[in-house]
DNA sequence: GTCTATAACTAGATAGAC
DNA sequence: GTCTATCTAGTTATAGAC
């Protein structure tokens, strides 16, 4: 995804990252406070001080995790976006951009909401901030594609929700030895978004009391 | 719900109910591993050991929490469904169910799935075929609105799984005093969803590849 | 940059008085 | 049914040797 070549040295990955990759996987199993850092020293074959030389806390830890994991969302959602044109094949893009990475990166992705409520109020500020802007892009789309006459959406915060639930619901059941690739995951579900958006189809029931 | 008066004798909640009601709570908020027995005896005014003398375990009321709360799902799922009539209002009525009482018992809900991760494998097992019961309702109304010819799907596992997501979503961010009551989000939910299976609504995108 | 050793504290859980 | 008191083990984090 970088245009660059990574700044570490050799194809080693740098201490501070295994140390993330090792603690992204425990945080995502047992949850941040259910995984200690004498288990994650364990995982990573060194003793719980070793650590401190790389992270001042545990805190740090996870809030590495979640605002690495933020950023590259909301860097993969703007080229997704940017490559396409006209709001639905943006949120086409944009959807599809969401339910790769949600299945790809499945662990970030799951800790990135289920430990918010584990950050310190200033760390959780932060990370919400960037998580807002990433919501205000899919509002904005669909924002556009009503105004343009292609989506029928009577209530864009609740349908950003509801579309964003979906998505990252991914994360939750996605297994990479699994029946479907990300790839055709995303498909679909573009199909259904678009499907329950799209202005052009008739709603053919009554507009009274039902069900 | 019940048509039965509570057991209870005077209008007071036993003991056990009051502990559960301040764990859901705690639970919701902090997680399970986030939450001391000290800091939950606080919350209800006791002493750790007085909540020994009804539980005897932390994850003892974790379960209890879940347990009844499938119950509570799947009892009310049935009832919505029974009370409709073919594959596509008893679906309707299914997610109406679902979304309703995600938001009216947001905690519980929330809880019940953010926290399988801390049951005992023992105690995740009779939780999970509970869980498992309830979606196949689901995959059951699906299956039967596509044989009926009301629903166009083409994915009836990944789709159970997509409506599910989306509707569990309402419980990490429904808010009691928020702009819209249960029903009203329940309404756009059962729109949303019945647009995105109804097999009459025709797609006039062209099949070639697309965004 | 990793180690041994340990400080300072909190966790879940129990014994037994009342 | 709730209390005081306490046990054992685990928790995050640090000091200082190598």
């Amino acid at each position: 995804m970088a245009t660059l070549a990574p700044v570490t040295p050799k194809g080693d990955a740098v201490a501070s990252d295994r140390i993330l990759r090792a603690a992204t996987a425990l945080f995502c199993e047992r949850g941040y406070h259910g995984t200690s850092v004498r288990t994650l020293a364990r995982e990573l074959r060194l003793e719980t001080a070793s650590l401190y030389y790389h992270f001042h806390s545990k805190q740090e830890i996870l809030f590495a995790i979640l605002d690495r994991t933020l950023d590259d969302l909301l860097d993969g959602l703007r080229r997704a976006v940017a490559a396409a044109d006209g709001a639905e094949s943006q949120l086409r893009a944009a959807v599809r951009f969401h339910v790769v990475f949600h299945a790809r990166r499945r662990q970030e992705a799951f800790v990135s909401h289920s430990e918010l409520r584990s950050l310190t109020p200033a760390n959780l500020r932060r990370v919400i901030a960037k998580r807002d802007q990433y919501e205000d892009v899919f509002r904005g789309l669909l924002t556009a594609g009503i105004r343009g006459g292609v989506f029928q959406v009577p209530d864009v915060k609740l349908t950003a929700a509801a579309i964003l639930s979906m998505c990252t619901g991914v994360a939750t059941w996605f297994s990479e030895g699994g029946r479907l690739a990300p790839e055709a995951i995303a498909g679909r579900y573009v199909e259904v978004i678009s499907k329950s958006l799209d202005a052009r189809s008739v709603d053919r029931r009554g507009k009274g009391p039902r069900s």
